[in-house]
DNA sequence: GCCCCTGTCTACCATTTGGTAGACAGGGGC
DNA sequence: GCCCCTGTCTACCAAATGGTAGACAGGGGC
């Protein structure tokens, strides 16, 4: 199933467009890349606009799929924030070019930003609601949920990606130095949310 | 000074290559905005690799001269902290396009990337030895300090960028709203930093 | 008056890009 | 055996891209 010539070339097309841009990446390069044509790839999406489409519904699929399963079964406050900066950094380890990608889409704009970001609404909406719920209880610092979850994306966007940033800060992309880096974000915000 | 033919060109393309991307920006539609031809662009910097190396000295510089004098006679331990969150957020307001352009460098890897982080290099180190002395002090509590730093850049640009994202999180792109996520992110950072 | 230097422009060019048209191989249905 | 459908390929194409060559305007030095 995950080697059809489409699953294929979706699989590529996520880590190109993330790695190298979405205007870096030409169908030709893709298309070598997979030792086949470009044709090939126009046949199964019909231009570059609708495979970025394809891919952006993919990764939604992929991110929501891990969230949600990294989610199971944790019930408790805290918990239930580290179990998914987990499975965040996980992905990351197992799917480097993914967390690229949605920053790439990020930048690209609409429409692909809008499709990509309704697809997450419904998560962020009840992580915001779960958030909520923790410090209305007392049982985590109040800070605005929606903001506090913008942070948290946005470290670990940053601390589990951009391979030459890290670099600058004295990190190597290494597996010991990615579950570090793990560690120290969940230490930072266990001291900013814990009571 | 500001208008000369090269300054203004040079500010021109670090908003478009901030915003559209780096390959997304052709040198006609740079010229185009600038109301002038490509080939004087390409008179002035006469690649657009050149081009791109002499925006990201200009970037170095502008950060660079504003984190400085955002520090300027602010001695004590979290205020410097603040200090420096307040400085860039400053910057995000007069400049959005900046930190986009940052971000962007980091994307394209090296040589550019290299290129801007080996002139961030000392400041990153000397706010990583500050931020050691703060925490054997005990002013501070302790974490990493490279990843703690590692942790508030990808925070502020999060933050301070990325308005899509921004508005998938309930936030507008307004000056009143970055005004907000500058003061939740100090609010996150004390919790985490203050003893 | 002449020259040259600076800065901008017009005219091109080779390459790359996303995309179209259509040939062709092969395999299953009947 | 024949047909048609699916999937991949070869052959092109028009537009856009980064870049070169060189014309030209104008102004300061002498």
């Amino acid at each position: 199933m995950a080697d059809t010539t489409a699953e294929r070339i979706l699989g590529e097309a996520m880590t190109a467009f993330g790695t190298r841009g979405y205007e870096g990446t030409s169908l030709d390069d893709l298309a070598r890349q997979l030792g086949i044509r470009k044709q090939t790839i126009l046949y199964w999406f019909p231009s570059k606009d609708t495979l970025l489409e394809a891919v952006v519904d993919r990764c939604a699929d992929e991110v929501t799929h891990r969230l949600v399963r990294g989610l199971e079964g944790v019930e408790d406050g805290f918990g239930r924030v580290e179990a998914m900066v987990r499975a965040m950094f996980r992905l990351a380890a197992r799917h480097p070019a993914i967390l690229g990608f949605m920053r790439e889409v990020a930048r690209l704009g609409p429409p692909s930003s809008t499709q990509l970001l309704a697809r997450f609404e419904p998560l962020i909406g009840r992580a915001s609601d779960f958030l909520q719920v923790e410090m209305d209880a007392g049982r985590m610092q109040r800070h605005e949920p929606r903001l506090l979850l913008l942070a948290a994306y946005s470290m670990v966007t940053g601390m589990a990606t951009e391979a030459d940033v890290l670099r600058a800060f004295g990190e190597e992309p290494t597996l010991p130095s990615l579950l570090r880096r793990r560690d120290e974000l969940l230490s930072l915000l266990r001291a900013a949310l814990e009571p």
